[in-house]
RNA sequence: GGGCCGAUAGCUCAGUCGGUAGAGCAACUGGCUUUUAACCAGUGGGUCGCAGGUUCGAGUCCUGCUCGGCUCACCA
């Protein structure tokens, strides 16, 4: 009998046979439970290796790198070791070392391994018949394959070199695995096969012999992402938050700029859509007298994969009422301060970013982000200014001064054209390296730039831009120039009123937003403001999205009358804020792609062999 | 969707100018009763991603397709 999706081969060939020789055997191949023992501290009361090698590994003589402990150390530690039995199961980390008449092989539970030694006229093998009953063990070791699981009883030791193992006494067959375990020193590095098939993956990771110190094994990333999570639960619980679960399928897709999925409900026969956003879900909880209120689960937005994106990924938002941004920037900062110094045991955290360099080689920098210090906070607008020269350093050039002082950057109109000249700029200097690639692309520029600019400023004068297209180029300068630069823990605040329609205005700058979004990695991370409580303002608001979105923009919000209603029965005033956790995950792990800190990423389905012969058709 | 790169044994990878498909690990057989990536001797294992083309001859050259990676566009 052969199982459907699986390849066969000489390997899988062998282990099948095994598998029918053990049958005869032990009868039950796939027996129901294994009892273990319990002699080390464990939540459960089951010994696992992890914690009997936490308990014993300290017996363990101390010898220098290549040396053997002396007689006296091993004759010491056994004598303690000795009395010491155990009952625990786990898998073949490796094929059994077998040396004639007794076997070395080391058992995984996931996280650590522990060695075993089988001798054979010391091991007892047990049937997993009913009845129960003892078989040759020597000869069911015999059948095991890398990677079974198998269950052993014995008392433990330490070998001539010094390391702990289980003398074995007991065998128990547990469960066969058919497929051949990847490779004991280089693990499974083809992507597609780690994401595809993250359980292989995971094993890989943890039977590999040799590690990389500065890269996380997979179980270790996602170790870090469940801590992350329960540091933050505890952080907000502590402080009085209260979590809810508000609707992951909705009639309307709001609470954010995105294009929904949509699904159909149907009893009801109506079309719903999964969420964007639980926003406004939560404010009118703090409507209803939530002060302060938080939801930790997933999103989804039908737009693009990337390394960046996943259709669907894990945001905490929350909400405290009597507070503005301000404060709302300050818990961040303190609870980015706390998770991190939990996750990873410090407040620095290292971190690597990739970048192409002239011969077109990927390029490794290593940063140390801190997160021990205040956070640093930039308004648009400056940070524009600031890292202008060094967008431009891609081809160095000695900039005009003048042509881009900062209070431009205030004037709407020159503001679009800025960006126009950005475009502009950016393509005729390529196209003349193109042309000619000896040509220095910092003379290029400047004998351009005049000409580039005035074009820009008198095209921009015949479009009349509104205020939401000057609001549009200025977050695109700052996503293009600035973001990349924003590596240690940033707020950008002081956003343009219209990108940010939920929230408030600023009381000093009616055309300015009360809004910060948090960069750190070069990646945006959070997003928050003060939210908009005014119920009339709000709608005119909503209809501005409206018309935005009649004007063809896809991801223009519609108009929600119920959260109206809502805000007309009284919202405090109140903070927000949405934070990505999948990026602070990636920022933590040190992985540049969101792929490696989701357990099943979203990819393309695999096609079938037979489907094959109709490729290309 | 565009551009660049990749796909060869179960895993990690070589494969020169177009001339019989290779290595290490893994598997199989035999030996070895405290090994450490155990060792020693031997054996088997391939639709070179798929389809077509050029050629006396294609893993290698050309075209199309599939899947993946990076990147640009869109976004968080």
């Amino acid at each position: 009998m052969t199982v459907p999706f699986m390849e066969e081969n000489d390997q899988t060939q062998a282990r099948r046979e095994h598998l029918e020789a053990l049958r005869t055997l032990v009868g039950n191949v796939y027996p129901n439970k294994f009892e273990r023992s319990n002699v080390t501290d464990t939540p459960a009361g089951e010994d696992t290796i992890t914690s009997i090698v936490a308990a014993f590994k300290q017996y363990e003589p101390k010898v220098a790198e290549g040396e053997r402990p002396v007689a006296e150390a091993l004759e010491f530690a056994n004598g303690e070791l000795n009395k010491i039995r155990v009952r625990v199961g786990g898998r073949l980390a490796a094929p059994p070392r077998v040396m004639g008449k007794a076997a070395f092989v080391h058992l995984s539970d996931g996280v650590s391994r522990l060695q075993i030694y089988v001798r054979r006229q010391d091991v007892v093998g047990l049937s997993n018949d009913a009845e129960g009953g003892e078989v040759n063990g020597w000869e069911l070791f015999g059948l095991l394959d890398h990677g079974d699981f198998i269950g052993v009883e014995g008392y433990l030791f330490v070998t001539k070199t010094g390391e702990l193992s289980v003398h074995v006494e007991k065998l128990q067959f547990l469960a066969k695995a058919l497929l051949p375990m990847p490779d004991k020193m280089h693990g499974i590095n083809d992507p597609e096969i780690r994401q595809r098939q993250r359980y292989a993956d995971l094993i890989a990771g943890s039977l590999k012999l040799e590690r990389d110190e500065n890269d996380l094994t997979p179980r270790e990333v996602f170790t870090l992402r469940s801590n992350v999570i329960r540091e933050i639960r505890r952080f907000l619980d502590e402080r009085g938050y209260v979590e809810v679960e508000t609707p992951m399928l909705t009639p309307l897709a709001t609470g954010a700029a995105a294009r929904p999925f949509k699904t159909h409900h149907n009893t009801l026969d109506i079309d719903l859509f999964a969420r964007i956003a639980p926003e406004l879900y939560l404010k009118r909880l703090v409507v209803g007298g939530f002060e302060k209120v938080y939801e930790l689960n997933r999103n989804f937005r039908n737009e693009g994969i990337s390394t960046k994106h996943n259709p669907e990924f894990t945001m905490l938002e929350f909400y405290m009422a009597y507070a503005d941004v301000n404060q709302m920037m300050d818990l961040h900062e303190e609870m980015m301060r706390s998770v991190v110094k939990v996750a990873t045991g410090s407040t620095l955290v290292p971190y690597d970013t990739f970048d192409w360099d002239s011969e077109m080689q990927s390029v490794r920098e290593r940063h140390q982000i801190d997160f021990g210090s205040p956070f640093q906070r930039l308004k648009m607008t400056e940070a524009v200014f600031n890292y202008w020269d060094q967008y431009w350093s891609k081809r160095p050039s000695e900039l005009n001064g003048e042509l881009f002082e900062v209070p431009w950057l205030s004037d709407p109109f020159k503001v679009v054209a800025l960006q126009k000249f950005v475009i502009d700029i950016d393509s005729s200097v390529d196209q003349v390296m193109r042309d000619d690639q000896s040509a220095d692309p910092a003379e290029v520029f400047d004998s351009l730039k005049d000409s580039t600019w005035q074009t820009a400023l008198s095209q921009t004068f015949s479009t009349q831009p509104t205020a939401i297209a000057s609001a549009e180029s200025l977050v695109w300068l700052f996503e293009h120039i600035a973001e990349p630069h924003l590596i240690q823990p940033t707020f950008i605040i002081d956003f343009p009123k219209p990108v940010s329609p939920l929230s408030k205005a600023s009381p000093s700058d009616p055309s300015v937003a009360e809004r910060f979004e948090y960069f750190v990695g070069g990646l945006e991370s959070a997003n928050g403001f003060s939210e908009l409580n005014d119920p009339e303002e709000q709608y005119q608001r909503f209809k501005d999205q409206v018309q935005q979105r009649e004007r063809g923009d896809e991801e223009a919000m519609v108009m929600d009358e119920d959260y109206i209603r809502a805000l007309s029965y009284g919202m405090p005033p109140a903070a927000g804020i949405g934070v990505g956790i999948d990026r602070l995950v990636m920022l933590l792990a040190n992985k540049s792609s969101i792929r490696d800190v989701i357990l099943f990423p979203h990819m393309r389905p695999e096609r079938k062999k037979e489907d094959d012969e109709t490729a290309g058709h």
